[in-house]
RNA sequence: GGGGUGGUAGUUCAGUUGGUUAGAACGCCUGCCUGUCACGCAGGAGGUCGCGGGUUCGAGUCCCGUCCAUCCCGCCA
């Protein structure tokens, strides 16, 4: 079963030697008297070599499938000048076949496996074989660009003191966050565990016991409903450390980063990073993960509009809310359909239109235009910056609304603009930003009650303290998103370690009631009365820092086994139906309706 | 829960205003071929037009429902 060589091993100075080769067949090219097979590993591909006066061997090629696993043996030959292959590393040479042995004989395969055939075939067909998808060898190596980044991270990590602990899977439900996977307890008749959507609070409770720096490559799960960067379980990079204040945050992770990007990608990447206030990132960009890798900055103009005698404009400044824009530069030759298209978007963000003005052959054309008044034209120009070929989308809502809608709007031109080759961005451009002093709270309208904006535990700004109980959404918190080219990669904070703290905002701020507070944080409010140290930490999205370090567009890509949208794993067709027994064990009734016929 | 797009041969697609036997390329099968590397040449097989219902003399095409995939909104402390 022994091979001597790898695929992508043999060149020139092997000329002669007995070798022996073991993978899958690439392509067969049967000539009637002599054929040639591509055998590829992992590692590449070598040119084996048939001839007629090997008798049962070369009868056997002639009969060889794609995709069969084989092992040859035979002599290293240099090729005759006008026959070696520059696209191969092993072009120079072929291996005349002596012997072979059939490992596996390869079934006609469900789709074609090379890759601009196989980037068109239906995702769900991909799905369901999986492991022939996984063979190809761009998205091998997807997975070993994710391992290489793994080890990048841990060694980062181990040769700065982390220690990495496993924390538990199966956890309590804390129906507070995301929707969670629960799973009943056999033992515990009617009690469920939850899956983990986050080691928290247990790497918070490390802290307490004296770890001091603690990182895991956690799994966690939240079933939400999928995207594109979305699935139910992923991977992301937990790091808990004790004594730490923001800055020591900022240099680790901007470190630990760079390391990663050197040793994935060898680019060398800018620190530190920018840092952008929370306010300013809606402002100027309408989110709270801007892509500053273009500009397009959206312009407040509610000023303009304040006396404004077009009444939609001023009717929304009268209710206190605001007029943005955007001036998408170079994009007038939008079509009607794209013009559609952005402006369905816009209305599913809350938008009741999108008012637009373009800038054509030394004139403007707009359904408002008649509306504005010429000073307010004027200002526009000036402070919009229009200039022929433009087009400027207007929002007017409340800032929230507003923010919103012409962020996506701005993605949205971007893409339009780069489509017509007007914008360029190049692949390795990597723009990291820290997004900082989120608001610790939002009120949340439904619930009639303030929330936390990331979670109970975000330690406030110390000079906003003061405000917790008289205006508590004045109160920043100390946390922090690092953003990379318009992805929240992740976020984290400076926690709350004293535990007067921590019940001041369970109890008077969250207005959770008592017994609540009691049966699902107790534990640790009680832990911090034990000589809890200063800490913070921060939590990284593996997966989709490895779908941007690979450039793919969905992180099914870098997911060896991946879900589709309704949460299935088309290959080995989970989730599925379980036997009575089981649910009688588990002291689980099914509602008859959605019982499966 | 809501909106968009897609579903026709193994695969990717075409299919006109509703009208004869639903086509092409690749793949597959058979034969030929001693220097190819997307080998070439000749021939052949292969279809529940996602599924169910409706309109019609007649439906891949029109209508209703439904399933699946995907993108987005809601959701993701």
């Amino acid at each position: 079963m022994k091979r001597t060589n790898t695929c992508n091993e043999l060149t020139a100075d092997f000329a002669g030697k007995e070798i022996s080769l073991i993978g899958w067949v690439e392509s067969v090219r049967d000539h009637g008297g002599v054929i040639f097979v591509d055998l590829r590993d992992r590692e590449g591909i070598t040119q084996v070599v048939f001839h007629p006066e090997l008798g049962a061997t070369y009868e056997k090629a002639q009969k060889l499938k794609d995709e069969s696993v084989i092992q040859i043996f035979g002599k290293v030959a240099m090729r005759e000048e006008g026959t070696k292959n520059p696209n191969l590393k092993t072009g120079d040479i072929e291996v005349n076949c002596s012997d072979m042995i059939v490992h596996n004989v390869c079934d006609v395969l469900p789709f074609p496996l090379e890759d601009e055939r196989a980037d068109k075939v239906n995702e769900d067909l991909r799905l369901q074989y999986r492991y022939l998808d996984l063979r190809r060898p761009r998205n091998l190596n997807l997975l070993r660009t994710r391992h290489k980044a793994a080890v990048s991270i841990r060694d980062y990590l181990n040769s700065n003191g982390f220690i990495e602990v496993e924390t538990p899977i199966l956890f309590k439900s804390t129906p507070e966050g995301a929707r969670e996977f629960l799973v009943p307890s056999r033992t515990n008749p009617g009690n469920f565990y939850a899956l983990n959507q986050s080691p928290q609070q247990y790497k918070q409770m490390l802290m307490v016991a004296g770890i001091e720096r603690y990182y895991q490559m956690a799994k966690c799960f939240r079933d939400e409903d999928l995207r594109a960067d979305r699935q139910p379980e992923f991977t992301q990079i937990d790091i808990e450390l004790s004594f730490v204040e923001r800055e020591d945050m900022y240099a680790l992770i901007e470190n630990m980063l760079k390391k990663t990007w050197k040793d994935v990608l060898g680019i060398d990447i800018p620190t530190p990073f920018p840092r952008m206030q929370y306010v300013d990132a809606m402002n100027r960009y309408g989110v709270d993960k801007p892509d500053t890798r273009f500009e397009m900055e959206l312009t407040d103009l509610t000023n303009v509009f304040q006396k404004s005698q077009f009444k939609v404009f001023a009717s929304v400044i009268q209710n206190g809310g605001v007029i943005k824009a955007v001036n998408a530069k170079g994009l007038a030759d939008i079509t009607q359909g794209e013009l559609k298209s952005l402006e369905d978007i816009a209305k599913t963000l809350g938008a009741k239109g999108l008012a637009f003005i373009k800038a054509e052959n030394g004139a403007w054309k707009s359904p408002i235009l008649k509306f504005l008044s010429d000073e307010e034209q004027a200002a526009l120009k000036e402070k919009l910056n229009i200039e022929d070929g433009d087009i400027v989308f207007f929002a007017a809502t409340d800032w929230e609304h507003a923010c919103a809608i012409l962020g996506r709007v701005r993605l949205d031109c971007a893409k339009l603009l780069q489509a017509r080759g007007r914008l360029d961005i190049p692949w390795d451009k990597f723009n990291f930003l820290w997004v900082i002093e989120f608001p610790l709270m939002i009120y949340d309208e439904e619930e009639g009650r303030y929330v936390s904006a990331h979670h109970p535990f975000t330690s406030p700004v110390e000079e906003d303290v003061q405000y917790l109980d008289s205006d508590p959404k004045r109160v920043r918190g100390q946390h922090y998103d690092i953003v990379l080219n318009g992805t929240e990669l992740g976020g984290g904070s400076i926690r709350i370690h004293q535990p007067e703290v921590q019940e001041k905002v369970f109890r008077d701020v969250l207005k959770i009631p008592e017994d609540v507070i009691q049966s699902r944080f107790g534990y640790m409010l009680k832990a911090f009365k034990y000589g809890a140290p200063p800490h913070g930490g921060i939590a990284l999205g593996f997966d989709r820092l490895v779908t941007i370090l690979t450039n793919r567009a969905s992180i099914r890509d870098i997911i060896a086994f991946p879900k589709t949208q309704k949460g299935q794993d088309l290959m080995a067709q989970s989730p599925s139906p379980v036997t009575e027994k089981q649910l009688k064990d588990l002291h689980i009734k099914l509602d008859e309706t959605e019982i499966a016929e």
